[in-house]
Order: structure tokens, then sequence, then C-alpha cells
DNA sequence: TCGTAAGCGAGACGGTACGTCCCGTCTTTGA
DNA sequence: TCAAAGACGGGACGTACCGTCTCGCTTACGA
């Protein structure tokens, strides 16, 4: 068959020992300060076989957040023909889950990572698309069902939403209900008053 | 005249060339890739000079912020009396200001100096709040003139909105105008269909 | 046939490019510097294969020497009934085959082999003394023949000349018509004035 | 002054750490296997400290030679009149102090470094000329009292002694009385039959 | 006006990590 | 059943920086 190339397989124990060590050396170090040989001798690896599928230590980063080691996609839950419960509900979950300081420490790293460098920001990038897909799509849902305005600009919502949340994570600010409940508002109320008019 | 040490005083010159070296090694490089050897030789400057100042590279960048050498804030137009519009010009010229490759890159490299490392990112937080102070002063001007609403979490705004901007620079989209009237709609209005009620 | 095993056979050809690759690293290279890795890809072998026979690099040069791509023995030309005559033209054809760049290079490296592993001085030994037997050889028969003082060391002197020629490649000093004439003089007159006596 | 360069000075503890433990490297494993990193946590000394100073190895080792680390002169016993028990006794002094082991696998070791490298041949050449020179001027002082021939060529005598006794060294065989007298022997009185011309 | 106490540029120091080469071993595939 | 291809854990390479430590020199205060 074409592709069977001789010599041994790459070792999916070793690539499994790698991605684990990456990701623990990011939560606990962040993404300077991350060693490539702390990585090996933490796997039981030598460190050419890091250096033989990844070019940079950006592209060993941007497999571990592939591979799902980084990125946990939060689920939307079931559909409850209530729009704003849901995305509440959702954003309340994320929340939660940034809550444990090392969640928190790892999303600082990576964010790091990805501001740093183009590749491990496109696949970051393309994770988190995931996760917002979720949320756009239980948004768009919601414009069929007109509980929300046929022109609503979902994946610009999406984004604002995730980019707070990013934000208040950056600067190491909790996100506690006070902020969560002050955001749904804002997304779905908008702040002009309407009384006025 | 108390407190007057004898010895030679700290040189000025010497300050701004290793403070703007790191803005250019920072704007290059980015955090990681930093290297003291290289900011001291471009300065043309002995590394002790900066060891004597900084204890870490952290520091020496929170002095970078500080000093006014990387976060150019921005200024609030006059009040026109339109909030929406004020507020619409404000993340317009933050966006123009944004679209030069460097300043996108500087901005990156600061976000990842601030993810990584708490001192950073209380010097960030400082002077980022002084260009959120000038948001939330204007939107409070609109809560007092009765045209947004009384009870809104003005420091939430601020913090979604600039979240949002952040994100998009982190990710690499550009802040073009459909996202930037986007998010001014989003942010005035909320998405709720307001005539199915 | 007894001792046959089942299986293919040693590979013949396999074995000869292996020992040319290694001489020939080993002359452009010299003993360290031998790269197993560079042979077996100029060999067009497997790295296990030179493994499957030397245990190491030492004894892949020791088997070099052994099958003689290395040390090519002087043959002694036929006994004139003059001596002198005779081991001068020995040494003679010695230095003649000395003078390519190449031939010293690569004595210099087998003798650097010699001086560092016991194996590799160990048939080195073997193979210079079969070279030293054809001069001592012609050494005894000129005993015999009377020429020569009955109590002669003859293998002392073997070494003593094959000793000060190699001390003339190591040290990089042409085995000129001087040295060779100066030193077939001393070692069959001396340096003791007789007629002072 | 001129040549007085700012900055700190080489440090000359270091430098002799770094010597001593190369000279301990080489006599416990040879040149080929001597390891910078082990002669640098040896010495107790950064590796650039090395590199600071010795491009290569074989540099390395050559400032080992020339700073008398490795090859001690072999100095001659007082002139007593008699040229032969004077070289003898020189001979049989150098022989005893190849006894010890670490001695001769030291030596093999630079016999190998000068082998296989030019710079560390020149460095061992010049400090090997420096003790051939005793035995050239004892020589010379036996021609001038006329109990030597003339027309000796002192110096490739010199080198032929050499030559000998480090091939000796070489091979691993031991420098014994008897090797030694047959030595003598033949330098001073040649092979040849006096007695039937 | 002079000594003394910083600050300065330069650069060597003991180290850590880099990314590469090679070691000797171990699969895997094809002949 | 062997041999090439080639991945593996590991050790050493030579380089780049780290943060510290002298150097010789330049300021600038206070005695």
């Amino acid at each position: 068959m074409a592709g069977d190339r001789p010599g041994r397989k790459r070792s999916e124990v070793s690539r499994a020992a790698i991605l684990e060590a990456t990701r623990d050396e990011l939560t606990a170090e962040g993404y300077d300060r991350l060693s490539i040989d702390r990585i090996a001798t933490a796997a039981g690896v030598g460190k050419q076989t890091i250096y033989r599928w990844y070019p940079s230590k950006s592209e060993l980063v941007a497999d571990c957040i592939l591979a799902g080691y980084i990125v946990r996609p939060v689920i939307m839950t079931p559909d409850t023909g209530d729009v704003r419960r849901d995305i509440a509900t959702w954003i309340r979950s994320f929340a939660k889950e940034s809550r444990t300081p090392s969640a928190a420490s790892l999303t600082r790293a990576i964010t790091a990572a990805a501001a740093e460098d183009n590749a491990v920001a496109a696949h970051y990038q393309d994770q988190v698309t995931i996760t917002q897909e979720t949320l756009v799509t239980r948004l768009r849902a919601g414009v069929d069902a007109g509980q929300l305005q046929k022109d609503t600009g979902v994946s610009t919502v999406a984004e604002t939403v995730v980019g707070a949340l990013l934000y208040r994570i950056l600067t190491r600010q909790e996100l506690d209900d006070v902020f969560v409940d002050e955001l749904v508002e804002l997304i779905f109320s908008g702040i002009v008053n309407r009384e006025e008019r």
C-alpha cells in the first residue's frame, strides 16, 4: 500500500507523554519559561523525539491544543426554548470552569502563546471557534424562533462574550456572578434607556 | 537636601535608551524571545545598568508601560451630547490605531506579558484602566443625561468593549467597520427582539 | 554441513562496503570524528548491519586493518647479498609510500586508534609485525651470512626502524632522503668514533 | 597603559582548574571520549568559559601541553664524561617514568591527539623538542670530545631514540631493561660485524 | 579640592537551555 | 530470515542568555 514507509512507527505513547508534560509545564510555568529539556525529562523521552515532530515550541503547543489537551470545549446545555436562560447557563458554566486556579493559569499561558505566535493563534482560534460555534448555533436558533432580532451579528456577539470572559481571566479578575449577570443583561438588552425615547 | 546621596546620579539618557530598546525588542520579537543582552547592546548600555534598576524582565516591561512607551491612551473626543456617537467614535479611533502592524504586534506582546506575569498585569491593568476610565466617564455622563439606563454596569460595559477589541487583535482579525458597527449596535441595543414582546 | 544455520548468509558485499567506507572516513576525518551513522549511509547499509558484526567502532577499525584495507605490508625486495643495501631499499620504499598525503593521514588516524584502544592496538601490532617480520627475516639472514654481529637484537632493530619512521609521520616531518640515509647509517654503524679507541 | 581593556580579567583559577581537569580526563579516557561537558563539571566551570578561550578541544589540549600539564621534560643528568653512560641513564629515566600506568596512558592519549590534530602536533613537537634538545646537547658534547663520529646526525639520533621509545609505549610493550640495553647498543655500535671486514 | 561613594560601559564568570548530531537499540516493511 | 529504513532514549556538542561579579573610569556630593 502506498504511504507505507519502512522503519519504526511513531510511538503514540511518547506523543501522549510529551503532550501531557507540555500541558503540565504550561500550567505550572507559562509559555515563556517553557523548557523543552524539562518536558523531555518529564515525559521520559529524548529531546530529539520532540524535535523530530515539532520544529518549534509553538508547534508543540499548537498540537497540544489540537489534540484537546488544553481547551475543553464548553458544551451547550439542551435548548430550553429560552435563549437568554440557555446563554446565561453556558456563560455560567464557562465561568465556573475558569474558577479553578490551574484552568485560569493554563488559559493565560495559552493566551500568551496565541498572542506571540501565529501558528498557535490559528489552532487556538480553531478550537475556540468550536466553542463559540455552540453559542452561535443557539443564538441562531433564537433568531429563527423570533426571540432575537433578525439582523443580529451572531458571531460578533459570540466573540464579544468570549472576549469579555477572556479579558477578565487575563487581568486576574474573578468571573463572579455579578459580572456574569451584568454581561448577560448587556448582551441581551443593551444599555440604551428606551423609556426616554 | 535630605535623601541626597553621594555618588553619580542615575543617567536618564541610559534609562530612556533602555526603555526604547525594550519597546523595540518587544515589538520585533515578542515577550518571550526578549533578551536582556540584546537590549543592553541595542541601548549601548552595560547589562548591570539594567539589572541595577530592574530585578527582572517583567519589571522592565512594567516600567516600559508605566513610562508610556507602550500603551498610548485613547483620548475621548469632546462630549457631543450623543453618547452612542461619542462611544462609536472612541471605538473607531481605537480600532484605527490598532491597524498599524507594529501597534498590533506590540499589543500582542504586552498582552502575552500581562498574561504571564502578575507585576506586568498590574501595571498594564493600571494603564488600561486609565483608557477605560475615559469610556466609563462618558458612559456615566450618558446615564446622568438619562440616555442610558440607570442601573447600567458601566465598568462591565467598558471591560466588555475593551475585551472584545483585544480579542480581535489577539486572534489577528482586523478591527474593520463591520465589526465595530455590530459591536456598537450590540452594546447599545442588545439582541432581544422587542417587537415580539 | 555442520555449522550451517538457516537464513540468509552474511553479505560479503555489505562487509566490503562497510570496510571501504570506514577506511575513507578514517582517512578524511580521523579516528575520533568517525561516525557510524555516516559510514552506514556511505556504505548504503543499515546501522544494524554494522552493529551486528562489530560491537564497537574500535572492533570495526580492527577488522578494517585485519582485512588489509589500511596497512599495506611493505614487501622485501629480493636478497641481493648486501644487507645494508636491501634494508635501505626497504626503508626507502616505506618512505616513498608514506609520501602520499592520504597514506600519511590514514597512518596517523590508525596510530591514534591504536594509541587509544587496546583491541585496535593488538590488531595493528599483528599487522605491523608482519611488516616487521620481513625486516627481521632479512636481518637474520645477514647475521647468518656473518655480515651482522651475532648477538644483534633483530626485533629491537626492526622496532627502532619502524618507530623512527612512524614518529616522523606523526610529527608531520617528511621522510626525505637525508633522514633515511642518516637512519641507515645510524642503524648499521652506530655513532661511536672507533678511530679514537 | 595600552592593552588595558575594560571588564573583568580572565580567571587564572579557572584556567588552572580547566587544564587539570583536561589532563585527568585525557589520562582516564583518552583523546576521543574527551568530553568538554565533563571537563567543565570537573573543573567547576561553565562550558562557555572553556569555549571562550579554546575554539576546539584540540586547542585546549594544546594549551595543556604548553602549560606543562602533560609533558614533563626528562632532565639530563650531569655530564660524566662518558657519553654512552649518560645517554643510557637518560633513556633509563625516561623508561622508568613511563612505567607508571597513568603516565603511559597519558602519553598514548597525547600521541593520539597529536596524530589527529595539526595544532596539537605542533605544540607537542615543541615540547618534545625541548626534551630531545637535552639529548642533542649531550650528543654534541660527545662529538666535540671526539667520542662520537664527527658527521653524526645528532637530531636524527635523538628522533630515532624518542621514536623507538614512543613506539613501545604505543604498542603497550614495556620499556624493560633488555630493550633499553639493546637500543643503547644499537645506537652506539650499530649492527655491522666489523671483524669480518 | 579632594576623597569617597555611587553609577557607568565592558566583559568574564558559573550556569541553564537551546537545537543538532550521533550513539547503540528497537521496530517495521519489503525482498 | 535478513537487511534498509528509521524512530527511540540518551549524551555531548557548541551557542545564546541568564543574572552576578569584577574591572577601570566618570560623576558629584560633602568634608
